[in-house]
DNA sequence: GGATTAAATCTTGCATCCAAAAGTGATCAG
DNA sequence: CTGATCACTTTTGGATGCAAGATTTAATCC
């Protein structure tokens, strides 16, 4: 045994001569300092803090999440895999481009595969997700009743996510999870006006019966209704045209999303 | 200048003294050492060599690719977003598991998507790619007479790929990208048989005649029926029940895969 | 013998270090 | 002044080193 273990080296330093004495490096953090690097970096993309074709150099990130650069990098390599951002050899790693029709596109894949999901949730939902499904719906109808903005969209999320998750197919689940964050992306500035707002309830109201009917057809259309009445409304909304500024805006808060 | 240059050291490395030359650590390689990682990695699970929930460690995997655990590390999270491995904290990288309607669930994504992608290439691809496109129908048609069945498969490829770019949405080609692997893990033992494959030519036919006459809604039609056949034709047949077993199966070949 | 646990060993997570590539000026010819 | 060239600086790609967690092995107790 020629090397000594790091605690009986401690153990013995303050008698010892400075030479025979080692820094101990310490991994103060639990879990993975690369998913922080991963979560920091998306969150600042996404908001739009990061504007797209921005170069993200390593060594500043690091510095301002106070790691090396080891766990940035590998958080780079995921980021590329989400299409957040792009590698360049020997170069930056740049935050990607949004093209102008960014926000349609989104929706339009966002809506068909949740149309598929529906239809695949009808089949495979367990009793108990349909219940936690029907629960969610009522809590959502009630922050509705009560004017609460954002826990309304907070239950409509989880609802669009339970029945993606219902659908039990690990391939939409990894797509359609892939795709979300481009959606927070695109549509950062929307907002739910009074009237879309009526309307979207009563679509879930509809789609909560098709999925308790288990009819999977008419779930399917729905969600395809559902989706593109939101996606027109984006379009004609007055406030769309402001979003092409967001691009350049960098630390600015983004505006409550919109619910689907 | 108090350092001496790498190349300045080995030019007078056999007169010094052996602790004043240092081996000098060169870059030989262009390019990305983690995408070579990637790529293997990624070949190794699609093809069932590295089976469900067989354990990857780095160190073995960068000896056998003649590179450092770092590039190994940053392609695990690639392929984790892939969502081909699943990282354990502390643990070892896994590969991820396949269920048993792993095949079912991945061509129901594809299709959808590829749907989708066909509608929005009528809209949207410009002639250059709907030329190129019909030039590959043309060779496809001919492979198919010369019964040269790899060939056919590439064209065939390469037409559901440029049909998708033709879409010209990121985040749908984003998603199409992330699942196509999939596709090949999940048919790796189903091949084409005599009676599927006219048929299936026959579907071309009228997909590119509706890309061509820019019909959305009939190509979307048209794309649904394309894959419902694949699936169902790969559920009835009699090859398909040995699919599971490809799973516990190590190196083995895949076979030819089924075109689409 | 089987359960428990402490020590040795292995593997991961990350910091650090080095060389190559890219970027940045400064200098100089025209 | 403009453009080319070369030294110097910055930044990336990746190899190496070390400590913490996980795993295996040995030892001990009941």
């Amino acid at each position: 045994m020629s090397k000594n273990s790091a605690s009986e080296t401690a153990a013995i330093a303050d008698a010892a001569p400075s030479d025979m004495v080692r820094k101990p490096r310490v991994r103060e953090q639990k879990g993975w300092r690369h998913k922080d690097a991963v979560s920091l970096l998306r969150q600042m993309i996404l908001s739009g803090e990061l504007a797209p074709g921005y170069a993200l150099r390593e060594v500043a990130i690091s510095e301002r999440l106070g790691m090396s650069r080891t766990p940035v990098r590998e958080a780079f390599r995921t980021l590329a895999a989400e299409g957040l951002v792009e590698l360049l050899p020997n170069r930056s790693v740049v935050v990607a481009e949004l093209d102008e029709n960014e926000s349609i596109d989104v929706f339009s894949v966002l809506g068909t595969l949740e149309s598929l999901a529906g239809q695949q949730a009808c089949q495979r939902m367990t009793p108990e997700q349909l219940e936690r499904l029907e629960a969610l719906q009522r809590e959502m109808e009630e922050h509705y009743n009560n004017h609460d903005r954002a826990s309304y969209i907070r239950a409509n999320r989880a609802i669009h996510e339970l029945m993606v998750e219902g659908s039990n197919n690990n391939a939409l689940i990894l797509a359609w999870r892939l795709i979300l964050p481009r959606a927070e992306r695109a549509r950062s500035v929307n907002t739910l006006d009074r009237h879309r707002w009526a309307e979207a309830l009563e679509e879930h109201r509809k789609i909560f019966a098709a999925l308790a009917a288990r009819d999977g057809l008419r779930l399917s259309s729905l969600m395809q209704d559902h989706f593109a009445r939101g996606v027109i409304e984006r379009m004609t909304d007055t406030k769309f045209k402001n979003r092409v500024r967001v691009r350049a805006g960098s630390a600015e808060r983004a505006a409550e999303p919109v619910a689907d």
